[in-house]
DNA sequence: CAGCATCCGCTTTGATACTG
DNA sequence: CAGTATCAAAGCGGATGCTG
């Protein structure tokens, strides 16, 4: 554990959080408990040895703490303690410096379904808080995600809508270009993007 | 410049600001425009060649600009761009998070009184916004820095004021948890603080 | 002296193989 | 499934040298 050494917040904070990979660890734990085998999927690239050394310090630093899971499965849970969980404003005001990042496209990078929670929460917004809920699943590879408009604020979870509105089928990065507004329906559609459904479910969706 | 390929905001963040040191470079210029050789006083333990390919990647990635100082100095300043100001919300939820970690003391680490003004601004506010102005002056060290509550905001300057209400000299971690509350005036001044002037000038700044 | 570039020993990281 | 072991490559810290 290597340190800077000042009596500086931010140093200090870096001391615990600043080494490669660590607050993609945290991204992924703030999603909810993971597996192992979880994580290592969930960050393309992390060697098997540094995540176990990363989730180690974590947990010496008090920012996770493991369980074991409920009898079917035996296996074991690294959960984000609150310590933790306190994180999450850092991580999202790193998501939000990061938006024009993201209107880059997605270039050769990888992408899991999971990582659409994050700019869906910070970019995007409801246009019509006092309307009935607005629910889209969005297809953009490994795993179906459900973005649903209520009561003003956006929610996002893994998996099908029986009930969605509209379904888009297509690269992530043009899906979002879609959702915030930066590209208009027929020029997603001529990328490549598919729409089945009702087309205005779209408009509820407005840039953050 | 390693990057983590990823389609995500936070990991496209940390691809141009997550390697070691950036962030506290980006601390040092979020105080205005600084000379090559100030900002490697400012960060103790930065070895030369790095800050110099730090701040090429740096003025790469668009986050600040070289600029030529007016005549008199003639030398090169660095200067955040727009684009680089925008982290500071980042280095705000950083030192927000590590509130705890300031107050383990400090130990062996090193320290500038510029370092002050995050802790100031994070973690003071203003008791009395309606009174007039309450200015203090601290010496920890290096140099003297005053902090002034004023109109509900806290705000901070290096230097020396003529007119404080209050002159504290102590070890910074000190300073900070009489400040904070953490400890009071009579334990401060057991553990070494020295307090010239009116002692309830302390009392307009309380915990944020 | 300010502003780097070069070199060297050490630490960290990444890729792969292997184990209970 | 959940890691540990191994080793090459890259990154870092410190010292020193070069150039205006």
């Amino acid at each position: 554990m290597r340190s800077y050494g000042q009596y500086c917040g931010l140093a200090r904070a870096l001391d615990i959080v600043g080494e490669r990979w660590t607050l993609l660890i945290v991204r992924e734990l703030l999603m909810g408990p993971r597996r192992y085998t979880d994580l290592h999927q969930g960050l393309p690239g992390i060697a098997t040895n540094l995540l176990a050394t990363r989730l180690a310090d974590l947990e010496e630093a008090g920012l996770l703490a493991r369980e074991d899971a409920p009898p079917p499965v035996a296996t074991t849970l690294y959960r984000l303690t609150p310590r933790g969980e306190e994180l999450r404003p850092v991580i999202e005001a790193l998501g939000r410096w990061a938006r024009p990042l993201m209107a880059q496209g997605i270039k050769g990078d990888a992408f899991r379904a999971e990582w659409l929670t994050l700019p869906a929460q910070l970019y995007l917004a409801d246009r019509e808080p006092d309307r009935a809920a607005t629910v889209i699943e969005v297809r953009t590879g490994d795993q179906p995600v459900v973005i649903e408009a209520r009561d003003g604020a956006i929610r996002t979870r893994m998996g099908s809508a029986e009930d969605a509105d509209a379904v888009i089928t297509a690269r992530p990065d043009i899906a979002l270009a879609l959702l915030l507004g930066r590209i208009d329906l027929p020029t997603a559609r001529a990328r490549g993007l598919k729409l089945e459904g009702n087309q205005r479910a779209l408009r509820r969706f407005k840039p953050a």
